[in-house]
DNA sequence: ATCACTTATTAAACGCCTTTAATAAGTGCA
DNA sequence: TGCACTTATTAAAGGCGTTTAATAAGTGAT
C-alpha cells in the first residue's frame, strides 16, 4: 500500500533512463555519483542497454587528466507512446517518441458509444500494428473518475462504467498502461514532457464544452483527490454571488475570474507551473491574465504562464 | 534529487514499523504478505527488534489448520520524539511517543531573540537529559520558509536567517531533525499521530495572531511551494472586493469566509481531512461552517472536519 | 495413539549490488 | 622515450535479501 518495493531492476533502470533523459547525456561516473548506486552497477547496465540500443555512445570526453570518459546519451526513438483522449465527439491519439516529439497524431469517431470498448481495442490494434517502431506504453484519458485504472465515474456511457480499463488491457497488450481521468493524463504528459527537474507542482487548466477543469500535480504526483473530486474548479466561490464555473459562462468576467483562479492557486499550492489549454488562449488573453493575477499576489511568487492549443499533450510511461 | 535511494536497510525497517502502528499487531506472515517482502527478512527483522525490545510478542493466534502463528505489537515507549514551536511570544515543547500520546508538554521564553540559537540548544539539552526515556527524534516548526531544514526567510528574526538548522542539530545531537514552517509541522504531526491508511491529503487552518495560514499535505507529502508560498491562504479573493485576510478581519464574515475556503480546498486538491486550528473553535462554530460549506459544494464531497485546541500537534520521524 | 495434512519457522543455495583491489588508458614533464 | 600521476574500467570478494528446500508444530480423522 504505501512503499512499492518493486523489483530494483525497474528502479535502477527507470532512473538511469530519466537522468539520462534530463541530462542529455552523461558518463558512467556522473551517473554513479548522481544516483548513489556503484560504478560496476551502472557500468552493467550501460552495458546491456548500449548492446541493446537503447543508449548510445557519443565519443569521448576530453581528458582531465587521465583515461577519457566514454559518453552515452539516451536514444529518444527507443520507447515510442501513445496517448489516446476519449471524447464525445470523438476519439484522439498521438504517437511520440520519449523525447517529447509528436510522430503522429489522428483522430477517430467517438468510442463512448454502446460496445464502445470494442471499438477501442481495434482502433489501438490497428495503430500499434500499423506502426513500424514499438509502442511500449499508453495513455488512455477518459471524461471522468478514475481509481487505480479502474473507471467509476463517467456519466453517461455505461458500458465502460466499473471497468478495469488499465487491468483489461494490460493484460491484453502486455505493457504497461496508464488510463486517468483526461485532465490527470494531461498533466502527467506536460510534465514527463517537459523534462522539468525534481518534483514540481503544476496545474493545467482546460475550459472545454462541459464546463472548466482543472489537473493538479503536486510534487510531481497526480491529485485526485479523496472522493475524486480535484480539479473541479467550477464550484469555487469567486465572488459575491458567483462561482468559477458561473463566472466564466457569462462571459466578461472571464479574464478576472481566470486570474483570480491562478492567484488562488498560487495562495495554497503556489505551483511553478500553470498551463493554459483553451482555443482562445492567445498571447494577448495570456498577458491580460498575468496582469490580472498580479493584482493579488505579490509578483515573485506568480507562476510561469505556459500555453497548450488543443490537447497535444503526452504521455511518457 | 529524485529517487532517494537510501540504505534499504532503513527502508525496510520503517516501512515495518509503519505497518506494525498500522496493524495494531501482526505476525510475520502478514507483514512478509503486506509489505511484499520475504519472510526470512520479516523474520530476521523482528527478531532483531524484539530483542532490543521495539516490538514484543502478544502471544500465539488460534490456529487455522496448523502451526499456531506468533503475533507481535510495537512497543509505543520505544521511541519518543520531540516538537518544539518558535513563536514569537514563547517556546512551546511536546513530548509523545510514537502512538502519539503527550508525554509531556511544556513551555519557555521564545528564542526568536539574539543570540536564540543557543538559548534553543540549551533548552534541548535540558528536555533530552531529564527524560528518562531516549528522545529519539525532534521536529522545530519555525514561523518562516524553511528549504531542506535552511530557514531562508524569517522575517524579523535575523539570527536564524539562512541557517541549516536542520543539518546543525542532526551534527550536534546525532539523531534526526525536522525543521519545517511552523504549519508544515503541524499537518505531518497531524497526519503521523492520526494512523491513517495511505497517503492522504490533508488541510490544517490556524489563525494565528499575524493572520491566517494553511499547512498543506497532498498525497502525503508536505506542499511547501514553488516559492514557499503555499498555504498563503490570506491572498485568496474571495469576493467582489475582499480576500481571505480581509475577510476574516472584519470579523463577522468569519463562518463565510471560512467556508469559501474549505469549499476551495474541496473543489481543487479534495482533501479528506480539514483540521481547524482555533481557540474559538468551538464545536457550534464548526457546525455552522459545515453547514455554510455545504452550500457550495455538493455533500458527499466534503471532508471531515477535525479540530484542535492550541498546537498540541505531534511529529513521528 | 498414529497418520495425513496444514501452516510456521529455520537452513542452505543463489543472485545481485557494493566495496575494495587490480588493471588499463591517458597526460605532462624530464 | 620513460616515469610519475590521474582517471576510467574491469575483476574479485563480501553482504544482504530472495528463493527453495527442510524441519518443527499443530489439527483432525481413523
Amino acid at each position: 500500500m504505501n512503499t512499492v518495493p518493486k523489483s530494483q531492476r525497474q528502479l535502477i533502470l527507470s532512473s538511469i533512463r530519466r537522468s539520462l533523459l534530463e541530462l542529455e547525456s552523461a558518463t558512467k561516473v556522473e551517473l554513479s555519483d548522481k544516483l548513489e548506486i556503484s560504478f560496476p552497477t551502472i557500468s552493467k547496465f550501460l552495458t546491456q542497454m548500449e548492446k541493446e540500443e537503447e543508449i548510445t555512445s557519443v565519443g569521448l570526453d576530453e581528458s582531465s587528466g587521465g583515461r577519457r570518459a566514454k559518453r552515452y546519451t539516451y536514444n529518444p526513438e527507443h520507447t515510442l507512446g501513445l496517448a489516446i483522449f476519449l471524447e464525445k465527439t470523438e476519439t484522439n491519439y498521438t504517437i511520440f517518441n520519449c523525447a517529447g516529439e509528436v510522430k503522429e497524431q489522428g483522430n477517430a469517431p467517438s468510442v463512448l458509444v454502446d460496445n464502445g470498448l470494442h471499438l477501442l481495442t481495434e482502433l489501438i490494434e490497428k495503430i500499434v500494428t500499423a506502426n513500424p517502431s514499438e509502442i511500449r506504453s499508453m495513455a488512455i484519458g477518459v471524461p471522468g473518475a478514475v481509481d487505480h485504472g479502474r473507471i467509476f465515474h463517467i456519466p453517461g456511457y455505461d458500458s465502460f462504467r466499473n471497468f478495469d480499463l488499465k487491468g483489461y488491457y494490460e493484460d491484453y497488450f502486455s505493457r504497461p498502461v496508464v488510463v486517468e481521468n483526461d485532465m490527470n493524463v494531461a498533466v502527467v504528459g506536460f510534465n514527463d514532457n517537459s523534462g522539468m527537474k525534481g518534483d514540481p507542482s503544476l496545474v493545467y487548466l482546460y475550459a472545454g464544452h462541459n464546463g472548466p477543469g482543472a489537473g493538479l500535480m503536486v510534487n510531481g504526483k497526480v491529485v485526485r483527490g479523496s472522493t475524486f473530486f480535484a480539479g473541479e474548479v467550477q464550484y469555487v466561490q469567486q465572488y459575491d454571488e458567483q462561482n468559477f464555473g458561473q463566472a466564466i459562462k457569462s462571459g466578461d468576467g472571464n479574464i478576472d475570474a481566470t486570474s483570480r483562479l491562478i492567484a488562488l492557486f498560487t495562495a495554497t499550492i503556489n505551483p511553478q507551473t500553470v498551463i493554459l489549454c483553451n482555443d482562445e488562449a492567445e498571447q494577448a488573453t495570456i498577458e491580460k491574465i498575468e496582469q490580472a493575477t498580479a493584482k493579488y499576489i505579490p509578483n515573485e511568487h506568480l507562476p510561469q504562464f505556459e500555453t497548450v492549443i488543443g490537447r497535444k499533450i503526452i504521455y511518457s510511461g
